[in-house]
DNA sequence: AATCAATCGCAACTTTGTTGCAATAATATT
DNA sequence: AATATTATTGCAACAAAGTTGCGATTGATT
């Protein structure tokens, strides 16, 4: 079994989750720390966050790749089944921990992960828009 | 107002996707049609089509981007609320038209359209996979 | 301190999508 | 039917996003 390390480069980019509100891409991401590792190392620590459950990647309806940590308490299986909102203006992607979709589905198809994302407005922009 | 024209590639890529029970990307479009037109052409009848709300455009958890027709009938605004499913094995997507999310979202978010894509095992791979 | 594997940097490459502009072809007008 | 108008197309060039291979580096284990 491959362990997981603790690198320079791993832990700044969790630095830069804890802080953000919002999603992040991955150029966001590397434009914060470019001084300190390659664009290519970004991209791997992105996928190896991903693969550990520490974050989680969001697609919004444009197919932009956003990402963000979870907020999950020790749960050993989860799923990423709340929404996400994708502002239209500003572009901000935000997790709506509290909502999650509803829905029925033919019982011959297997549903191993989701995506819900709702794009529009957000509180922000919707006001500004006035 | 510009009006929108019948061409002999829009044609084409109107007879790819009625053939078709799964949403098609641009690539595998193309791929059908390279004799007949130009990647660049692919790219712009599509943009053509989902603005005239003939074809949607649906984005997997891969970010991975396709297009379906849309089978609404002749009704003037429309959003595409129905589910998508994405299998995990065989790499199809497929519309779901009748199986539609509900949720409950702050009302201070205005949403404008939606992106409910599942992703797992569909019917046929579940089966094969005993 | 020595070992071993995970991680990194770099360069090269692929895939996907965009843009500008002159040429072409579909529709409207005469 | 010929002409005028303008949407559409092809081409070439570009840009953004993501991937791969490999030798060098570094974190963890003993
Ligand atoms: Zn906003
Ligand atoms: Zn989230
Ligand atoms: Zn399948
Ligand atoms: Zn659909």
């Amino acid at each position: 079994m491959k362990t997981t390390r603790k690198t320079t480069a791993k832990t700044a980019v969790l630095e830069i989750f804890v802080k953000s509100k919002t999603a992040l891409s991955h150029t966001e991401i590397y434009k914060q720390i470019e001084e300190i590792c390659d664009r290519v190392t970004v991209y791997r620590i992105l996928d190896r966050l991903v693969n550990d459950d520490i974050v989680h990647k969001i697609v919004d309806l444009d197919g932009t790749v956003k990402y963000a940590k979870c907020h999950h308490h020790a749960q050993r299986v989860h799923i990423h089944n709340h929404a996400h909102f994708s502002c239209e203006k500003c572009l901000e992607i935000t997790c709506l921990e509290n909502v999650k979709p509803s829905y029925i589905i033919p019982h011959n198809y297997k549903v191993n992960d989701i995506n819900f994302t709702l794009s529009g407005l957000c509180p922000n922009c919707s006001n500004s828009n006035i």
